[in-house]
RNA sequence: GCGGAAGUAGCUCAGUGGUAGAGCAUCUCCUUGCCAAGGAGAAGGUCGCGGGUUCGAAUCCCGUCUUCCGCUCCA
């Protein structure tokens, strides 16, 4: 097992690495940025990748009762009049006139500050849903949201994929993609921003089956982020109280991490009834129930949705990986993800930029390149590129020597968290990295 | 959105009215060759942005944007 120890780091250090090394850059930074809006660089797209690769695989592929969707971000108008989100996502907000602190208008008694008594200003409309206009006119009637969740995807096409995959209940509809939310109050780097990609689950069930199902996607929920190597100790279930229910949800429940600033949710769970699909029947007129062959009873499925902000949990992922070990100069900064996490599984790495050196080097990269994320790099010490590497997390450096090309044709693999070397042939190199990956993916576990 | 703090090179920061700086990082060459080596050189800045005051503004004033910390909300 691997020894971290990492008890206080700060999100200035995240953010600082974000940048230097290129997972995440602010948007639109020439111009002054715009707000939490942010871009994932070269090798922040690989890390963001990797989590959502590895949440279809144990969400869909390994599964025989998910299947998977992927909804456009528009959408018709009258599917957030169903769902709910065009009335009740709307906050209406009072001021205290005194002390100008802010309070939704629904949370508030009477027209008086419940902190200092001071004067509340009229409510005020905040919708949280982005809107644009469809189409060249612009006017009430070619008004167009972009989708608050990727959820309401799911729920409109459940008839269409029941009918094209023939699933059974209970099955589930798995999407991942964009959601925009027009918040009040983002921040935390990426961890709530106004544009943000989710990681959806909606597993339609018999009612009756869904309280125990909820736990199941729990337990389910909690045993993934364990498996991709985030602490267990860092992690927790937090059940919603009952005022803090959304309006389609009879019970929720968070996947919380403990972030530099504090706990923060992964991902919520939520128990959303037969909510969403009676409210689109009931609007679309389309008859959304479920016929069950073997008790020859037709009712509206119920729905279990694990819902995970990819983001988020990319940044969970980095926070969890990040490690320091030595001190001052000598300070060695090492990313320890899980292997399947990493931004690159291998880096090739000549020992110097030697003109024997360099074809060989090149020539292992190309065999390891179609089976693995992988990295060239021959700039500089050696040393100092096992540094770069470690910083990004790669977990593997694989090094051509003189040896290679004068006498054994073999290479040396250095592990990223053993720091240990072992010589390789190289016609059985590719083997070798599969075995190390699979080593620390063990070790990794959370 | 409110309150507080901050914004100068890729990163961390110094510079408080008079020619824009350091350390680290980056690139090139030489040397070396397995854990951030040495030498020589180079590149890199609309001082967040826009106004104003001034002979002159990174510095003073106003506005604005962005980030962080609280309040609040969510994936």
């Amino acid at each position: 097992m691997v020894q971290r120890n990492l008890s206080t780091i700060d999100l200035n250090t995240l953010v600082s690495l974000s940048k230097r090394r290129g997972f995440v850059f602010q948007s639109s930074e020439i111009y002054g940025g715009v707000g939490s809006v942010w871009d994932y660089g070269p090798v922040g797209v690989e890390l963001k990748r990797n989590v959502k690769d590895a949440w279809w695989r144990s969400m869909v592929r390994e599964r025989d009762d998910v299947v998977g969707l992927d909804a456009a971000i528009l959408m018709h108008p009258e599917v957030w009049v169903a769902s709910g989100h065009a009335s009740s996502f709307s906050d209406p907000l009072v001021d205290c006139k005194e002390c100008r602190r802010r309070f939704r208008a629904d949370h508030v008694d009477g027209s008086v500050c419940p902190e200092c008594g001071g004067e509340l200003s009229e409510p005020r409309q905040f919708n949280l849903m982005f809107e644009t206009h469809m189409g060249p006119v612009q006017g009430d009637a070619s008004r167009v949201y972009l989708r608050p969740e990727t959820a309401q995807g799911i729920f409109v096409n459940f008839d269409n994929v029941q009918t094209t995959t023939r699933k059974k209940l209970p099955f589930g509809i798995a999407q991942i993609g964009k959601s925009f939310r027009n918040e009040i109050t983002p921040g935390n780097f990426i961890f709530r921003t106004r544009e943000f990609e989710q990681m959806e689950m909606e597993y339609f069930c018999k009612p009756g089956e869904d309280d125990d199902l909820h736990r199941y996607w729990i337990d389910f929920s909690m045993n993934w982020f364990k498996r991709y190597g985030i602490r267990g100790d860092k992690l927790m279930v937090r059940e919603h109280g009952k005022d803090e229910l959304p309006h389609y949800s009879k019970a929720s429940a968070d996947v919380e991490y403990e972030f530099p600033w504090g706990w923060g949710e992964l991902e919520t769970i939520s128990n959303r009834t037969d909510f969403d699909l009676k409210a689109h029947a009931e609007h679309s007129g389309k008859d959304l129930s479920y016929f069950d062959n073997e008790t020859n009873e037709r009712f509206v499925p119920y729905v279990v949705e694990p819902a995970m902000g990819a983001d988020r949990s990319s940044l969970a992922f980095l926070a969890d990986a990040y490690d320091e070990e030595g001190e001052g100069k000598d300070k060695r900064v090492v990313l320890r993800f899980h292997p399947d996490i990493a931004p690159y599984s291998v880096a090739v790495l000549p020992l110097s930029r030697n003109e024997k050196l360099v074809p060989k080097a090149r020539e292992v990269h190309g065999l390891l390149r179609p089976l693995f994320s992988t990295q060239y790099d021959d700039s500089q010490s050696i040393g100092r590129r096992y540094r770069r590497q470690d910083e990004i997390g790669t977990a593997l450096c694989v090094t051509v020597d003189f040896e290679t090309v004068e006498n054994d044709n073999a290479v040396t693999i250095r592990n990223r968290d053993s720091m240990e070397q072992i010589r390789v042939p190289i016609e059985n190199l590719v083997t070798a990295v599969r075995d190390q990956l699979g080593e620390m993916r063990e070790s990794c576990r959370g």
